[in-house]
DNA sequence: TTTAATTGTGAACACTTGTTCACAAATTAG
DNA sequence: CTAATTTGTGAACAAGTGTTCACAATTAAA
């Protein structure tokens, strides 16, 4: 048995020194940059390793961005699981996933920037996570209209892509200008708030 | 000098007969699944012949989303000459915008959702026409700013690109959901504009 | 009409890259 | 220690694709 958990184990740990050279090389040339070849060479297996781990190169990939992604809601959820005011849950929501985008910056990197055109046809993607993350998100928006907080003249699902879309302008930003990280990606969720509940005018 | 005119357009004719068949495809399937000799077959000429026009794919890619956005910009800079209060202009930058994109829909749907990923290392594009319209669309921020229209709290880059990402957001939406096509894009340039300026929140 | 110049053609080239597979090495079982 | 099984290896395969080029067809010049 005591073999058993070590073969596991070693198996184990082969698949996560793959995982981890293929997160820093998509990170870092994006998804169709980067070859198996890369992987393989990065974590120092041969070619034909990463196949006994990884199905494929998406299996891989989007693996990797839906993993992420899970944690990311499951972070968001138990965060703003007990909270009743739906300012407050924006407030935490926006915060949360600065928070995450910072701590995996350099997978978002590229991720963000590769957008939604690899999503457009991948399978996995399009149906499990996103859907689950989009529900999660509008809901949460029609509870703010609900209460009040957010005008019930736009729809959800816009707001809910316009935030998104805010964040995700936000973060780029931030990540390509991170020579003067005088400030913390996370600092900047109180303008992101600001900005999609009252707007840019002045007052 | 009949005979060199003639010349000369057909030359041309060949030229756009290409352009035409490259600008369906690549808004059909993209760039990266758009190979030259689809757009020979599509525009019944040999591969080969294609290289007589175009010095190579990117040639072809990056000079049409090129020519078609610096006469967005062309557009935009004419409708507001003449303009002075900000607000105004700000609502006329908006609803051009979205014009151009509904006319030219069929580009852009792919266009945007390529996003960023293809320019980020593209001479061409990063250098020529983007600073320019990020220019322009900061200095008409920068004044709205001075006119005491928008908070100045807020930085007129940043803002620019929160502008562009909820355009182009809404932009996306309505390219998806085209089979209810309802309502015109540029019918929801009141809705950005609101978005914009005032938020989500409910007053 | 014949010759020269231009232009179109698509097969061939060069290269990339995801994936497989016959073989080697290592590990486990007897 | 030997045989059997599992696992790792990287060369080879297959498919795709941007680009070129020798040749053919067409057009212009003489």
């Amino acid at each position: 048995m005591s073999v058993l958990n070590r073969k596991e184990r070693d198996r184990q740990l082969r698949r996560s020194d793959i995982l981890k050279a293929a997160e820093h090389l998509f990170a870092l040339k994006g998804y169709h940059k980067t070859t198996i070849r890369d992987i393989a060479k990065e974590s120092q297996y041969a070619t034909g390793t990463v196949y006994l781990h990884f199905k494929n190169k998406d299996d891989l990939y989007f693996g990797l961005l839906e993993e992420k992604l899970e944690h990311l809601l499951s972070i968001i959820k138990e965060k703003t699981g007990q909270v009743k005011d739906a300012k407050e849950k924006l407030e935490i929501y926006i915060r949360e996933d600065l928070i995450f985008f910072e701590k995996n910056q350099d997978f978002f990197q590229i991720s963000l920037l590769e957008g939604s055109e690899l999503y457009a046809e991948r399978r996995i993607f399009k149906s499990l996570f996103r859907l689950q993350m989009l529900e999660y998100t509008i809901s949460m928006l029609k509870e703010a209209q609900e209460q009040g907080v957010i005008n019930s003249g736009f729809d959800p699902e816009k707001l809910s892509d316009v935030l998104g879309s805010i964040i995700k302008t936000v973060t780029l930003k931030w990540l390509q200008e991170k020579e003067r990280k005088a400030e913390s990606l996370v600092s900047l969720s109180d303008t992101i708030l600001r900005l999609f509940l009252y707007g840019a005018a002045n007052k």
